[in-house]
RNA sequence: GGAGAGUUGGCAGAGUGGUCGAAUGCGGCGGUCUUGAAAACCGUUGUACCGCAAGGUACCGGGGGUUCGAAUCCCUCACUCUCCGCCA
């Protein structure tokens, strides 16, 4: 959520942003500035309206205490006109509360002044490339194919115990699996991120609090009987650790990571994207989170991009690196960078992360502040990455690492597998 | 699943209809004293919104109600704890 503060102090500016996005907020912002003028006005009628019923009430407080019976009675008959004055006020400073909230939570983040227009990938910049596509003398099977052939990932079991896009993976597979987790976590605590691991079922508030709801809603799994949601990704717990926090200063950088499995109803895809792994309902990821002061997080960003690269380059992908355009950068992002490595058999980039900074966004739906050197509450900013997400690295170390002898296993991960060859 | 007890400021913990945004203690901050520190003593110390300011308003788990007036009474929801049962 956008603060109204800025709404009101950089409206042109906003409007301009959100433009990059194909996103016409003109229409929204001008019914939030005149609604919340109207709000400030009648809250500040309904405020001394409520300063004189206070001092009433006080009087007839005092004059009972005193036995003045009468007089007090007396001052009670004047209430009646002042009450109804007050309730009148109060729905209609709640009326304009809930019409600006809903407003509100129709902007999205103002994108930052590197990316560029755009309406869908299309657009995307592509900042990066490292590495070079594998070559291979001999026929290349996609990823679903190896997986069968050596027994490693068996989508029918899953489809039998839960239903598609719930694989089971097994032997050298599953070992595949924890091999990948254990290694993206020792190289995130390595960079400085401390481990967490949070529950995978949250509450309605913390839905709210990264912003999968109200909107995305549909996404998650919900559980009706105990009104939790399955975690769509561990942002959500990760991030809901700070919700409602001031920080006491501003000397403050948090830096935490967790594994998560991540559950996605991913209402609406088809065809061939979800073959395999591509798509999932359940897959594993670890996640970093950072909250960081505004003067710190253009450094943390590139701090987090480079720790991605360091993994793709540790596990010898080709990858490259795309700056997301406006239409395509998520509702609650400032500026969003994708990871994708290329699978060798599918002939098309995966995408493996999504790093992104928020800036005040989300802090602003999370309450999430610090102290500034005035003494004053200042919003955090908060940022995130895949570091990174399994399924379509796993798929593209299959399909570019198969040789006539086997599937081979990147060197940093063969402590962890325990076999350099599948 | 059954029974009971709770939810108050950073923490602990009083407060059962009016002078309560809330005693007291601890912690934090500032000061006195001290060569320095500790102790002691004095002062100060919640969040948000409106306002140039003075000041005002709201908040005692959430929501609703009663009342001139609610932390306090009523309804409702959520959560926590204890005991019993079940159990990895």
């Amino acid at each position: 959520m956008l603060e109204i503060q800025r709404i009101r102090q950089e409206k042109e500016q906003i409007i301009e942003g959100l433009k990059k996005r194909h996103f016409d907020a003109t229409k929204i912002i001008d019914e939030v500035i005149s609604a919340d003028a109207a709000w400030r006005q009648k809250k500040t009628e309904l405020e001394n309206v409520a300063a004189q019923m206070n001092s009433i009430s006080k009087e007839i407080g005092i004059l009972f205490r005193e036995g003045k019976t009468d007089e007090a009675n007396a001052a009670k008959a004047k209430t009646g006109e002042l009450k109804e004055q007050e309730n009148k006020l109060k729905n209609e400073v709640d009326a304009l509360e809930n019409d600006i909230t809903e407003l509100m939570y129709q902007l999205p983040n103002v994108p930052n002044e590197l990316v560029k227009a755009g309406k869908s990938e299309e657009d995307n910049e592509i900042i990066e490339e490292v590495g070079t596509k594998p070559v291979f003398n001999h026929e290349v099977f996609p990823h679903w194919e190896l997986a069968e052939k050596h027994d490693l990932i068996d989508f029918e079991l899953g489809v039998k115990v839960t239903g598609a896009g719930f694989p089971i993976y097994k032997g050298k597979g599953a070992k595949l699996q924890r091999a990948l987790i254990s290694f993206f976590l020792d190289e995130a605590e390595k960079a400085g991120y401390q481990e967490h691991m949070p529950p995978l079922v949250v509450n309605e508030a913390s839905g709210f609090g990264t912003g999968q709801l109200p909107d995305k809603e549909g996404q998650m799994y919900h559980i009706g009987e105990d009104d939790l949601y399955l975690i769509p990704t561990a942002e959500v717990p990760l991030t809901n650790i700070y919700r409602d926090v001031i920080l006491p200063d501003d000397n403050f950088s948090i830096k935490i990571t967790g594994y998560t499995p991540c559950f996605r109803r991913e209402a609406g895809s088809y065809g061939k994207d979800v073959r395999g792994l591509n798509r999932l309902h359940q897959f594993d990821k670890v996640e970093i989170v950072r909250i960081e002061h505004p003067d710190n997080t253009a450094d943390a960003l590139q701090e987090m991009l480079d720790h991605v690269k360091g993994l793709l380059d540790k596990l010898g992908l080709q990858y490259r690196v795309l700056r997301l355009c406006g239409g395509d950068t998520g509702f609650a992002a400032a500026m969003t960078y994708d990871f994708e490595v290329y699978s060798a058999a599918q002939e098309k980039w995966l995408e493996v992360s999504s790093v992104s900074r928020f800036d005040a966004f989300q802090a602003n739906r999370l309450k999430l502040r610090f102290k500034n050197a005035d003494k004053k509450s200042q919003l955090c900013h908060t940022l995130n990455g895949s570091a990174l997400a399994l399924p379509r690295i796993v798929a593209a170390l299959l399909e570019n690492n198969q040789t006539a002898d086997g599937i081979m296993i990147p060197e940093v991960l063969q402590s962890y597998t325990g076999f350099d060859r599948i």
